[in-house]
DNA sequence: GTTAGCATGTAAGGAGTTACATGATTTT
DNA sequence: AAAATCATGTAACTCCTTACATGCTAAC
């Protein structure tokens, strides 16, 4: 299976729902991204290029000379997800690897979990919440090793770092307890 | 004046602490950055080469056939800061520009508030500031814009984003206040 | 005497940024 | 008619990652 970058992933997740052209998209692509990073346009033009070599989305040419006036919106190039994309999201949405743990990979996965299985869903949240773990545990270890050495900025820096992790690891368990209960509800698995 | 990543900042900062060899450095580098990324051999020696030609640190040769017994640890080659460098790191270290407003900026640059001065650092401080509370708008007007639109894990994500920054944002203005305070008291430092 | 960790690098390549280049459409 | 914004792209460059290549030293 191909590498999958969350730019990929946003951009098939975004263009299943509304077929779009680069500019709108990329303004859907930076509220959902967040806070994460901003999509240039040297970012989204060579990736959607990619996807349509890939076959995965295709190109559909609006002209502007001819007729513009279909909506209220002139638009040159609408971005929408062929079969094959449809098959490939499908696919990547199965996945709960490690990729799917970290910031930027769990940030886009939540975005579109809406659509995604509920095993899936679990097996991601559960990454996460180890990975989460484990840098809280670094932490610590490293706070604990060298107390003396450590200036007032330093110090308050790790706090406020521990503490947002520890927030942070509530908020996860919220989400997989919430996770668990409705797993009895709405799809037929336990 | 050079772009200094954060990178460089870092490391110009620890040598100047403790002169070591890039092994050794690249631990100290990793308890540092803490969360925000871990630094590969395949970063941090090109980085040192490139701060080598420029003058700003040198290597010593610490023979390993010859004597290694000068302390417990075998070391090939120490990394120190030279004069220019000594330099360099003064003038980083008045910078309080946009670069250092974001989060690996600002983290590095945290790191070594013991060495900056009370203006530079309130500076700063509040740029960060500035640059949460943009960061909050952005949500904020996000979340309001689209209401009905968003599935539970979206709004989730978005509610504890927001909750993240509020918190991050008074950890700021606690900052600032210290800083204010301690600033009638002592030129030098407390 | 072999495994594990210390130590230093290089080569190829990925993913993005900034700056540039171009032109259409809407608003003032 | 000028300015702002919409819209699409390219070129050069930066920074970092992964995988490789090499050898030393400590511990079991």
């Amino acid at each position: 299976m191909r590498k999958a970058a969350a730019l990929e992933l946003a951009i098939l997740g975004l263009l299943k729902d509304t077929p779009m052209h680069g500019y709108e998209l990329r303004k859907h692509l930076n509220h959902l991204l967040g806070s994460l990073r901003a999509v240039s346009f040297g970012a989204l033009y060579p990736a959607l290029k990619s996807l349509t070599d890939l076959g995965l989305i295709d190109q559909t040419e609006t002209p502007t000379a001819a007729g513009p006036a279909l909506n209220t919106k002139r638009a040159r190039i609408t971005y929408a997800l062929t079969p094959a994309g449809e098959r490939h999201l499908a696919e990547l949405l199965l996945d709960s690897g490690p990729d799917t743990w970290d910031d930027e990979g769990f940030g886009v996965r939540l975005a579109f979990f809406g659509t995604t299985e509920s095993t899936v869903r679990k097996r991601i949240l559960e990454g996460r919440r180890s990975r989460l773990a484990e840098r809280r545990a670094a932490l610590r270890d490293n706070l604990a090793a060298r107390r003396e050495r450590i200036d007032k900025y330093t110090s308050e820096l790790q706090r406020h770092g521990l503490e947002s992790l520890d927030r942070e690891l509530h908020w996860i368990d919220d989400l997989i307890a919430s996770e668990s209960e409705s797993a009895g509800e709405t799809e037929s698995d336990s």
